[in-house]
DNA sequence: TATACGTGGCG
DNA sequence: TCGCCAAGTAT
């Protein structure tokens, strides 16, 4: 019988999907692809590979970029440390390693917004190097085959299943066995109703054998969510609205948003909050609940009229129509698409 | 070690 | 509607 290694791999040849970044071996566009889909699935991811590419073909033109400018093209695909992290190593990579992206795993691994994945997937598709990647494919697809109830979460079941994985690498080919495991758990092992009847793994896999593939794999923390109550002040003037840089370490940092003022549960929002002498009126301008992995987000817009904006700390004035040169959070996209406030001319 | 970090799709 | 999930990392 072929061997762990030998069955994917056939299959992966067959079967894997046809996706911008397969074929080739430039570190910096396959860094690219894997940072982007970090938590994130390849229907969401692609555009955003392909507008990057297009406009950073070079990790030298994503160094020399602004941050402003890397953002925006990240707007909409969450996890915005990723592209603040990317753009700093890229800097860093441009700067102090003579343009020349690290051809290690220890080198890949310390570049910042690299962790043990990440670095694993560069160095085995783009140096051919053997190390055995571990993501939530891997988890999922070796859970089931093996059986193994280790929590995925816990330190135990991490070192258990990097273990497993690096005793099934092909040493040969650790790249095409790495594509070809995570693409087995995307297109065949899949977390609710897994297509084993299509499976290359299906003669030696425990959990088909048992019927036990909804079992595995096993987590053993929960996720607890939060609600949080916010207030956006959308200041005009009639002509500009106010908007401000996040530069705090919470969600949405480096990305733009308009004022807000944060309150508790029942708690409301009073003429107090606004306290501006040439405040003319404010009026309810819509609400919306945003959905968050940790957070629930009822968020309220208040339109703020005042008789002239004054600006303080760091924030900037817009034209109403200038909105889509600065990178914002999701919700506010939202919230601008449907207020008469932002349309255009 | 536990928690924060986004968004969109699915049953 | 709601919880879970999707090629994880930083702190």
């Amino acid at each position: 019988m072929a061997d762990f290694s030998t069955l994917i791999q056939a299959w992966f040849r067959q079967n894997q999907r046809n996706l911008p970044w397969r074929g080739i071996n430039d570190p910096y566009k396959i860094w690219l692809s894997e940072v982007i889909l970090q938590q994130t699935r390849v229907d969401q991811g692609m555009a955003y590979y392909l507008k990057f590419v297009e406009t950073f073909p070079t990790i030298k033109d994503l160094a020399n970029a602004d941050e402003d400018h890397v953002l925006n093209l990240w707007q909409g695909l969450g996890y915005y440390s990723r592209a603040r992290n990317m753009h700093f190593s890229a800097k860093m990579v441009a700067n102090e390693l003579g343009g020349v992206f690290p051809s290690t795993y220890k080198g890949v691994l310390s570049l910042k917004g690299v962790g043990e994945y990440t670095a694993a997937a560069i160095t085995s598709i783009a140096y051919n190097l053997p190390h055995a990647v571990v993501d939530g494919n891997v988890y999922r697809v070796l859970s089931r085959y093996l059986e193994i109830g280790t929590p995925i979460d816990s330190t135990q079941g991490k070192k258990e299943f990097s273990l497993a994985a690096a005793e099934f690498l092909d040493h040969n080919n650790p790249g095409d066995h790495n594509q070809a495991l995570m693409e087995i758990g995307a297109l065949v092992c899949l977390p609710k109703s897994p297509k084993c009847n299509k499976c290359p793994l299906a003669q030696s896999c425990a959990s088909l054998q048992n019927n036990s593939q909804l079992n595995f794999p096993v987590k053993s923390k929960k996720i607890k969510v939060v609600n949080r109550y916010l207030h956006y002040l959308v200041l005009t003037d009639g002509e500009n609205t106010v908007l401000k840089k996040r530069t705090g370490k919470g969600i949405w940092e480096g990305l733009y948003d308009f004022p807000l003022i944060e309150k508790k549960v029942g708690e409301e929002l009073t003429e107090n909050d606004l306290k501006s002498e040439d405040l003319v009126g404010f009026d309810f301008d819509g609400s919306f609940k945003h959905i968050l992995s940790h957070q629930r987000i009822l968020a309220t817009f208040w339109l703020v009229r005042v008789k002239r904006i004054k600006l303080v700390d760091n924030q900037i004035k817009i034209a109403i129509n200038q909105v889509e040169d600065y990178p914002l959070p999701q919700l506010l996209i939202r919230y601008i698409k449907e207020s008469r406030l932002f349309e255009a001319d």
